[in-house]
DNA sequence: GGGTAGACTTTCTTCAAGCAAGCCAGATCC
DNA sequence: GGATCTGGCTTGCTTGAAGAAAGTCTACCC
């Protein structure tokens, strides 16, 4: 698509921010990263192209989302994908689209819920608990997910 | 690039919302949108390629982001695109990328603020006044932009 | 009736998404 | 010790969308 536009030095931080995530694999792999997973094989649930996947990772891990960490698993190296800071605060831009597709996308299939866990309700605000009104992060939140709607999952950062 | 993968009927309501505004130009429509452009004119000034901003205006009128409206500009007819409800409910997102733009892609030119009309103070929330703590919208919001730092700018919806 | 403005549409080229297959190193099976 | 498996990629191919530029169409402007 010939090369596409370049937004990383606009003058608007709506447009910097774009051109980190807009990307819809971009958004996708951060949930699947919110949701505990650290490894390509994991990242591949998404369905996902290996290709694009290796292109996305490595991508994210420069623009500094993620962070490539290599442990070992059974004495041979392994490497793990990890939020960073900069990662873990686009959580907002996360439950803001979460929030936006239960009210405007619904299906009838089980509502996610963003849980402030220290008061244990579900919060409508995408970074403020709406009970408490303290502002809500990675470590304060946990997802009720329609897949899972028994389960309380609490998130990596 | 081959068919993109579709997400509408995905049972993760990040996911539907991504298949909606997770591409750049959509979500720098919407931002043109908020701040006042109605027009296919207007919207050119992204620096988006005409065919591509026609398509994408198309896309976004189907999705309900946008209402396509017909008015009479001096007796010729002239159509304008205006945010629906459902995209002035994105207002959030566009917010979350600002605050993250602002934090982790700084630019010394000048900060982008949020301001709540009614306490005329700068928010660091997505969609709720930090000061008040009351849930804003594009009504209750306006931009301070960092190319016109003395100007407020009343949200469009 | 020539020019301009607004809103597109068409044509062309380039590049990335998606798909499938291949590769390589270490572990595990038999 | 050869064969298979697993994880984490890379390579090759096809298709379609992004970007750039030019063309179209209608209506007013002078």
């Amino acid at each position: 698509m010939a090369l596409r536009s370049d937004w990383s030095a606009d003058s608007c931080p709506i447009a910097r921010s774009v051109d980190v995530v807009g990307d819809p694999w971009v958004l996708l792999v951060l949930r699947e990263a919110f949701e505990g997973a650290t490894r390509f094989e994991e990242f591949r649930a998404l369905g996902i192209a290996d290709n694009v996947l290796s292109r996305r990772l490595a991508g994210m891990v420069e623009a500094g989302l993620l962070e490539r960490a290599t442990y070992d698993g059974g004495n041979r190296p392994r490497h793990r994908y990890l939020l960073t800071g900069a990662g873990a605060d686009l959580l907002p831009v996360l439950h803001a689209l979460a929030l936006w597709g239960e009210r405007h996308r619904p299906r009838s299939t089980g509502r996610m819920e963003l849980v402030h866990e220290a008061c244990g309700r579900p919060t409508q605000s995408a970074d403020t608990c709406s009970h408490c009104h303290v502002p809500v992060t990675a470590a304060d939140v946990s997802w009720r997910l329609p897949k899972h709607p028994e389960a309380l999952l609490p998130l990596a950062r």
